[in-house]
DNA sequence: TGTTTATTGCAAATTTGTCGCAATTTGATA
DNA sequence: TATCAAATTGCGACAAATTTGCAATAAACA
């Protein structure tokens, strides 16, 4: 599912290559189990391609709906998008950033669906993203 | 409710002043029907307040819960808070910038009390914001 | 292999938010 | 209402995050 030939055949059909900068950001995102911060793509390929590079890819990506931005609090973090993973949210702990991810409810999408009948309005996506201490940062402090 | 007299009364009872500052940002919030983006805040203050007054009063309005950060994708914009009006979510026009209100109802607030209790995580906040083109931008292009 | 086009790296610019400090404003008191 | 101490502001400098222009490089393809 996360092999670079999906990817590949991705930007083919947009008459993109794969390029160096390209299949490493993938191949990162791709081992990772959670979502992963703009320095958390940078640092670990920080002398393989440049910062600009990232931000490009990352652009990119996202327009293709490679990847996916995460919001927690007032930053974002990055993931595979939906063609590679199945939709889903995230419990994030503001302490030490981890974060769990959980399955969208029916309920949620259902309700998605009669705001937007309600103020008429088409829904292109919505972000439900919850911030808490987990088990582990209470205990410590 | 957003007048004033109720703000001096918050800011008394925490030994703060109402200074020219912090009474012109809380009367254009207090006069928008939707949240403000820091640049909608300073722009039309430019040359009445500093831009870093507009933070540090952002700030101390938060903390105060006087004001709430309401994430829109990236940015994020600023609405009064729960002592001024309801807690509410809202659905995001991404071409106009038009946002809509609803309120939260039971059954978010009980799926998040139950993904808490799952994961063992002492849930703080969350975000339920959504996205989409309103009729009338849908209309024109 | 050579040529055209897309993409990258680099450096500079922009944007967004923060900080120290002197000047000003505020609220309290006389 | 004039004075004064403390709180707050404005200013300028700074820092971090992101964007952009452009020359150099890499990719695609004849």
């Amino acid at each position: 599912m996360t092999n670079t030939s999906n990817l590949l055949k991705l930007l083919k059909k947009n008459q993109l290559s794969l390029t160096r900068p390209r299949r490493l950001v993938f191949e990162l995102l791709g081992n990772s189990k959670e979502p992963l911060s703009i320095q958390e793509i940078t640092l670990p390929l920080g002398n393989m391609i440049d910062r600009a590079s990232v931000y490009r890819t990352i652009d990119l990506f996202e327009k293709l709906e490679i990847v996916k931005k995460v919001y927690v609090g007032f930053k974002y973090k990055i993931e595979l998008g939906e063609i590679f993973q199945p939709h889903h949210h995230h419990v994030y702990c503001t302490k030490c950033g981890k974060t769990f991810g959980f399955e969208e409810p029916k309920f949620i999408d259902e309700y998605i669906d009669k705001l937007g009948k309600e103020f008429e309005v088409e829904i292109t996506s919505h972000n439900f993203e919850l911030e808490g201490i987990c088990r582990n940062c209470n205990k410590i402090s």
